[in-house]
DNA sequence: CCCTGATTCGC
DNA sequence: GCGAATCAGG
């Protein structure tokens, strides 16, 4: 796997979308272990993992403050829609700036078709992390009626093999 | 057995 | 830097 800018972009782009690390690894064509492993060389915000959530949760039972311990009596709120669910304030972990990664801003880079106007021919492809003010869509010419431009189509439309999260 | 993500370590 | 192997959990 060479991780030209393009594959980098794309690896953003998919884990800032929440999805799984196998999903992420079906799409590029590349085993999980890669994109984990990119993902953590390249900083990106870790996801929760059961790990470390169960060290967390192990943590927290054996460190139970007050407020903690009703925090985790309490529902917690409801449970974000996204399902990389944010470690909340549930978590004393000392990891705690886990920035929530999920927005769902971004459209999509695959086959299900964002807010595509018919007047708008701006590619939609998402450029850097979502909720960010960094964040912002290429905006290039799009290409024959797809949501994107040339260069972020080839990327975007992958062979459509196994994928179960927009199967739309 | 399917899955999840993280870390390790030889390359 | 890379990623398979491995770990650790659901």
């Amino acid at each position: 796997m060479d991780w030209s800018a393009e594959a980098i972009e794309q690896l953003r782009a998919l884990w800032a979308e929440g999805h799984s690390t196998a999903e992420i690894g079906r799409r590029m064509g590349i085993s999980k272990n890669a994109v984990v492993g990119k993902a953590h060389r390249l900083h990106l915000p870790a996801r929760p993992s059961p790990i470390q959530r169960e060290q967390a949760a192990a943590a927290a039972a054996a460190a139970p403050r007050p407020a903690a311990a009703a925090a985790v009596a309490a529902p917690a709120v409801t449970t974000p829609m996204v399902r990389p669910a944010a470690p909340p304030v549930v978590a004393p972990a000392p990891r705690a700036a886990a920035p929530a990664p999920a927005m769902r801003a971004a459209p999509p880079p695959a086959v299900v078709r964002p807010f595509q106007r018919s007047s708008a021919r701006s590619c939609c492809w998402p450029i850097g992390e979502p909720g960010t003010p960094e964040f912002r869509f290429c905006s290039a010419e799009a290409f024959a009626g797809k949501p994107y431009c040339l260069e972020h189509a080839s990327i975007a439309y992958v062979k459509a093999r196994d994928r179960r999260e927009d199967a739309a």
